[in-house]
DNA sequence: CCGTGAGAGCAAATCGTTTTGCGCCGCCGA
DNA sequence: TCGGCGGCGCAAAACGATTTGCTCTCACGG
């Protein structure tokens, strides 16, 4: 009874109309944790990011679930608050129940142990914006999907951007320099300064964490410095918010008397006052890209080498 | 080998230390499914709501999450898009996978069939702000636990803040009229005009969605209507960002050609010009108590009759 | 010397599926 | 009439743990 009718063997058409009619009528629902057991896919995934409080993720969420569901599987959501143990602890509960695949974007791109277990118990790993700096990109291979951000480009035009309204002293509050966007941010404001030959001024670089006191705490070292900057960069929305909170707090204006660009586009980025020119990171397509990578290979679509997706940014001006 | 040491039986502890070596030399991992499959626990909990991306939302998810992780829970998110549909299927499938428990903010307060088959499933259900409104309350009583915030008190105190700085005519745009806590909302706004004699104007109280364009298409229709308001209470934020919006593209000065005040707090509130003023309806909290109640049930430590938790508003007053 | 009980070890049942092997029935063509 | 085969049902193995019953040993006290 146990359902050669789910396609096994050959059944005739009436034995098979019989059968689902019971199930029908007894509402019969097969256990899906016995059916995992048995076939060994547990039609789950993990999401592994820092927080789903910050506006960034609910949005990869929303693109990683989109996909998934339609496909039958349903997502853990896992908050690490960039501790590395939590992430640790929530990648061996991952393997320990079993997941299909997990998504993870990593608080520290060298901890490869993690990653390689979970590989070695076969589980389907996508690594979500983690360490691609130019720098290191040629000597390791990536042993699994990746997806992220052309962040490098976007602080580039950003700050083409700026230098472009007449601004020459340009500066930078990023977020942590061990993850990897912050770097990579970086690494593009660098290069706008660089191609319109400006010497970076360390003084006027700073890194925080990526949140609304990041920028709090991150622009008056700036301003307070010997030579202030008259626009800023900043590695995220959240900084420049923060940003801008000190600016009007001092009695800038914005961007008069001192510029704010942003970066990610969330939803506040539109509402603050002025509305913050920032760079557009479309948050739901990289779920989306994540959820297809995932896909392609618990599925069995795709079983070669590693693949990377760049989703690209854009600058969105406003004020 | 299975490990009497895990409680069960008396064990010398010479052999309990020795079992605990082996487990960590062979680093030996045990199959949460096949475990779960035996103890009838799965250590994971469904949370079943409209939209992650909805800025209340996450912050709910996470105060959920903290108390639910530090207890090994691992929690599903599920989005409905207020699809009753979609609110079955994820219910069914948590069924499926044998879930502890599900925390829901049901789309339609009448659909007791899903919740009645959890219940059957012996499944602990926590619903979050669901409908109890003043007039049903006395009728059926609760068959799940619950917690809502004190949506009632929040729009009256809003309504009549702005009768205290002279309003007269005061509009509502409200959220969708089937969910609770619109109808409550409601119920507040209409409490704080009786109060104070005046006659509720059905012309100036619209419905739409809980959402910025809500608002965006409810303010018009007060507006050019034959008495316009020179205040209006909104059902959640991101309608009165909307309403914000249509205010700020009609040139209309806010506060003093037009008062809004907004219901949630969330974080964008603060951040739009100028500063809305708000009903504080702390999400975190309402997830913390969501998880409390449940946990409870989990754990075994509440087996009683249903319990409501009601988390109060204040308003914060700005611009 | 024998009964007792603590601790250890072995084996089996159980959870609810999927998957596979095997046997039975009836129908068809040779 | 016999061989073969499509369709069906029954039974058993497997997934990996927990839980329980039973046996066995050893040491201790009566």
């Amino acid at each position: 009874m146990s359902h050669a009718l789910s396609g096994r063997r050959p059944v005739s058409p009436e034995t098979q109309r019989k059968v689902q009619d019971a199930v029908a009528a007894l509402g019969y629902r097969p256990n899906q944790l016995a059916r995992s057991m048995r076939t060994q896919k547990t039609m789950t995934v993990a999401l592994v990011i820092p927080d789903i409080t910050n506006p960034f993720y609910p949005e990869v969420a929303r693109g990683v679930q989109d996909l998934l569901s339609a496909n039958g599987y349903q997502l853990f959501i896992c908050n690490t608050d960039g501790s590395v143990a939590a992430e640790r602890s929530y990648l061996a509960d991952a393997i320990d129940r079993r997941v299909d695949g997990v998504i993870v974007a990593p608080i520290s791109p060298s901890d490869g142990g993690s990653i390689g277990s979970l590989l070695a118990a076969e589980i389907a790993v996508v690594q979500l914006t983690a360490d691609l700096n130019a720098g290191t990109r040629s000597t390791k291979e990536p042993t699994t999907d990746y997806v992220h951000s052309d962040d490098r480009r976007g602080t580039a035009i950003a700050t083409s951007y700026l230098l472009d309204k007449g601004h020459t002293r340009i500066g930078f509050i990023n977020g942590p320099l061990d993850t990897g966007p912050a770097g990579r941010r970086r690494a593009g404001y660098l290069d706008a300064l660089v191609e319109r030959g400006i010497k970076p001024d360390n003084a006027i670089i700073v890194s925080g964490a990526f949140t609304r006191l990041g920028g709090l705490n991150g622009l008056p070292t700036l301003l307070d410095g010997k030579k202030p900057p008259t626009a800023v960069v900043c590695g995220n929305d959240l900084i420049a918010i923060g940003a801008l909170d000190v600016a009007h707090h001092r009695g800038l204006r914005v961007p008069e008397d001192l510029a704010i660009v942003g970066f990610d586009d969330i939803e506040a980025a539109s509402l603050v006052s002025p509305a913050l020119t920032t760079v557009v990171n479309p948050a739901r397509e990289i779920g989306h890209a994540c959820a297809r990578l995932l896909l392609d290979r618990t599925s069995g679509a795709y079983k070669s080498a590693p693949r990377e997706v760049m989703i690209s940014t854009a600058l969105i001006p406003r004020a």
